[in-house]
DNA sequence: TAAATTTAGTTACCTAGGTAATTAATTTAG
DNA sequence: CTAAATTAATTACCTAGGTAACTAAATTTA
């Protein structure tokens, strides 16, 4: 009962959120997938495809749409480099003066939704989650190793 | 960075988790949608449609998806019931038969995940989601609320 | 250096879940 | 008792993310 329990509310509470987030971004014609990644863009600058998807922890075909998408409105741009298998994604001016607007929304959503629970317990819950994450991607490949 | 750092392990986290399950349960042809009706019917018996979204927290149509699969599986049974609208599920003894292996399975991935997180890092961990999820639901209504 | 292997990205197809609109049965008002 | 409103389920269409198979470029290896 407890683990079932435990899961569900993980996969609850991230579905919940996905949800509140993506109300959240409508009115700029934003989803949660495009919104992380302007976000990591942001934060660290012009990055590859490759480093987009290990930074996000997901795979390469739909990192490749969401990136599409975006440079479809305008809001990114590809550069090939070196290695001309890489796409260096970096933002463009639209979408970087746009982003404080965006990111101010995203800010008030979260206060909103953290309203209740204390910094300490935001802190240690976070400080548990990433432990049992790490935990769980060890642990999973336990299953296929082979001795 | 905070607030969107927890958004953004709780997302990974139940991706994470639904992968091991999926793939935990991929021998036996079931996947995690149908997994967690199954075991709500286990532990609840019969039940409507309506009574298995409310529980599972999932919309209408996906669980109309669900329920049709297992159906086609023959691991489930609608029934009418006095009300005609509502079609009531129930397991066949196929499933009821089969139920302990798959249980016995998760069960086992459930422990293999949560090595290395003690019983009261994991039962505080449970209180603090639930905590967050009822807040995010609360106050995610006062932005449409009218007065 | 030529051949084999690895790597970045894409395409096609899959599951999971959400919203809006629709249908049919049941309740509630008038 | 009839008309309006509500409710359970479905259909159609959307986003998010995963796997497998493929292409093209770069790197290893023989």
């Amino acid at each position: 009962m407890n683990t079932h329990q435990l899961f569900h509310t993980i996969h609850q509470l991230s579905r919940e959120l996905a949800k509140q987030a993506n109300h959240t971004l409508q009115p700029f014609g934003l989803y949660t997938a495009q919104w992380s990644v302007l976000f990591v863009l942001k934060e660290k600058g012009k990055m590859t495809q490759k480093e987009l998807c290990d930074y996000l922890a997901v795979e390469a075909p739909p990192m490749t749409r969401t990136i599409q998408r975006l440079m479809k409105q305008g809001y990114v741009k590809q550069v090939t480099g070196e290695d001309r298998r890489a796409k260096i994604i970096e933002m463009t001016e639209q979408s970087k003066a746009a982003y404080p607007e965006w990111e101010a929304a995203v800010l008030q959503m979260n206060d909103r939704l953290l309203i209740g629970v204390s910094d300490e317990q935001r802190e240690y819950m976070q400080q548990l989650l990433s432990s049992y994450l790490m935990n769980v991607k060890e642990n999973s490949q336990k299953g296929t190793l082979h001795e």
